[in-house]
DNA sequence: GCCGTTTTCGGCCCGACTGTTTTCAGTCG
């Protein structure tokens, strides 16, 4: 594990810890503000916490976690966390994560059933002792268990590949038996997030009670954990496109039309984002929430329930206005300072509609199942200028890589398919494997012969930050390289990947007019957001690429620009959205 | 524990839902 994500989960595990003794909610929340921050650097904190003053600078990071952050690259271990283990026994961290647990919960049961670990909750449970707790009646103990097995299967969070389609299905099922309702698809789905814990949609219905019957009713729903009057959550149970069964959690809000926009603002978050507007709201003397923007007073009733009228709810924008910020796009609704973002960086900000080229594409020819000439009319109608066949290189057995004497056919094969397919340039070239020591898997002389080369790691993947920083220098120096495809070699959920010293990457890659890409696969997502904020803050160029292997892999795009767009990538700077002409002029310049 | 175009001390977002309650605590997002 990354130190960053080690030391995260390091203040992750002293705030869990903290609230679990009863502390201070306050202490408690500040700890996991710094995890978050700690787990949004793209620098390594290892090396930014040599300079203390850099660590202040953080938002959320005082002299306390700063002290913190050394003593734990300094020692490996915070005291503090030690310490609140030797209180408070760790099986309760696993506790604490079912959902409808939370901290009093597990504190009382710690306390008065000696309850240290899941096991033992379980135990308690099946023996009826539990019930002896105070408000813990038979309705709440089956609602326990169910929730204990679901987080015993579910195994955490879904990639946006899986959820997304899921929730294109059941938005598709309720329009057609609700065709004069308004859906919207919210929450961190909406946001674009690597994964989703759970699928959020918002319907504005005048039969309200219908549309949550109806979705509450679903095929797919397991069980129904809730169904008020504005909410209705459920379990599902899934399956995908390859048929593999996926659980996760959905919920349906039922919002009046006229606060349909500070609804989806609240719905969708993130939650932390809501809260710096709903901090801003009140220095203007303003309230924010769901049913929208009101005027401030001391009366403790809600002000939609007083019949005030609003400042503003109906749209998004009309809240942002009104709160004196520009609309801030949903991917980028993080607290990563998205509210002070300069106007130019926000209306120039890549959008799906301007990636114009696919550079990293197999054919048959490796691991694809598409032709040269099938490649080249998918891309086509997606509106493509370009299209480059990139197939595996000689290192890549596994995925049929070609060997030099193969890739010179093939390179003529591409030149000829691109004399004869109108509309669109066919360019060759060869997605090389950089191998462990940065070296590349054709001589130089082979690579000069190809358009484009995107040069990515495949193997050695668990090699040394150090050892993998100078490996993709090496790859980014290389005159003849593009672009370097999935830096990272992670898999969303799946494998760590390569934790090479990110800036040091962009600054070679600026210097070399190397582009770096985001692999747009979900399952890759490779950079990452928070990689691509760090590199595109750097000015440095992006390439997003669908690694297309069969036709339907484009429709990943949307992946890849919502993360591009979660790193504040504007379009000049991604090489997919330039012009033919200057695409072109570029590959050639490394020639 | 952090933070400051009203504050270096005194604040720190807001509402829905559930299950257990005779008015609300706990959890969630």
């Amino acid at each position: 594990m990354s130190t960053n994500k080690e030391l995260a989960a390091s203040f992750k595990d002293i705030a869990s810890l903290l609230e679990l003794t009863g502390a201070d909610k306050f202490r408690v929340n500040a700890h996991a503000r710094v995890s978050r921050v700690i787990a949004d650097l793209a620098e390594d904190v290892a090396e930014l916490g040599q300079d203390r003053d850099a660590l202040l600078a953080l938002d959320g990071v005082g002299a306390k976690a700063a002290d913190k952050i050394q003593e734990y690259l300094e020692t490996g271990e915070i005291s503090e966390r030690a310490e609140l283990l030797e209180q408070v026994p760790s099986g309760l961290l696993e506790v604490l994560k079912i959902p409808g647990l939370g901290p009093k919960t597990v504190r009382l049961l710690w306390q008065e059933k000696e309850v240290t670990n899941l096991d033992e909750l379980q135990k308690v449970i099946d023996d009826g002792s539990i019930l002896e707790l105070p408000r813990m009646g038979k309705k709440t103990v089956e609602n326990m268990k169910k929730a204990i097995e679901f987080a015993r299967q579910a195994g955490g969070r879904t990639p946006i590949g899986i959820a997304a389609p899921i929730a294109d299905d059941i938005v598709a099922v309720l329009k057609k038996e609700h065709p004069k309702a308004k859906f919207e698809v919210a929450g961190s789905l909406r946001r674009g997030a690597e994964t989703i814990g759970d699928i959020d949609i918002l319907v504005a219905a005048k039969n309200s009670e219908d549309v949550a019957e109806t979705f509450r009713t679903l095929p797919i729903v397991d069980q129904v954990l809730a169904a008020g009057a504005t909410k209705s959550s459920v379990r599902l149970k899934a399956k995908d496109s390859a048929g593999a069964t996926h659980l996760l959690q959905a919920d349906l809000r039922v919002v009046p039309a006229e606060s349909l926009g500070a609804a989806l603002m609240y719905f969708t978050g993130s939650k932390h984002h809501n809260v710096r507007l709903r901090e801003l709201a009140l220095k203007q003397g303003l309230t924010l929430n769901e049913y929208g923007l009101f005027p401030d007073d001391e009366d403790e009733t809600p002000p939609q329930q007083r019949g005030v009228k609003p400042v503003a709810g109906k749209t998004e924008s009309d809240v942002y206005e009104a709160l004196g910020v520009a609309l801030v796009p949903p991917e980028l609704r993080e607290d990563r300072g998205e509210i002070e973002i300069e106007k130019k960086r926000l209306d120039n900000l890549l959008k799906l509609k301007d990636i114009k080229a696919d550079l990293h594409a197999h054919t048959t020819a490796s691991d694809g199942v598409m032709s040269i000439e099938q490649l080249a009319e998918v891309a086509k109608a997606r509106g493509f200028h370009t299209i480059a066949v990139t197939d595996h290189s000689k290192s890549q057995p596994v995925a049929n890589g070609l060997s030099p004497e193969r890739l010179l056919k093939h390179i003529e094969a591409v030149h000829e398919a691109d004399e004869r397919v109108d509309g669109i340039s066919i360019i060759a070239g060869s997605e090389v494997d950089i191998l462990a020591d940065g070296v590349l898997d054709y001589d130089d002389e082979l690579l000069e012969k190809l358009d484009v080369v995107v040069a990515s790691p495949h193997w050695a993947l668990t090699q040394d930050p150090k050892s993998a920083t100078t490996r993709l220098l090496k790859a980014i120096e290389h005159p003849l390289v593009h672009i370097i495809g999935h830096p990272t070699g992670r898999l969303v959920n799946r494998r760590e990947g390569l934790s090479p010293a990110i800036p040091d990457l962009i600054a070679a890659a600026n210097e070399h007019t190397t582009a770096l890409e985001i692999n747009a696969h979900w399952m890759r997502l490779d950079l990452r957001d928070v990689h691509v904020r760090a590199a595109s803050d750097a000015g440095c160029l992006i390439a997003i690429n669908c690694d297309a292997h069969r036709p339907d892999d484009f429709d990943n795009l949307r992946f890849g620009v919502q993360v591009a767009r979660r790193g504040w990538l504007t379009r000049g700077l991604c090489v997919n959205a330039w012009t033919h002409k200057k695409l072109h002029s570029w590959l050639k310049s490394k020639r």
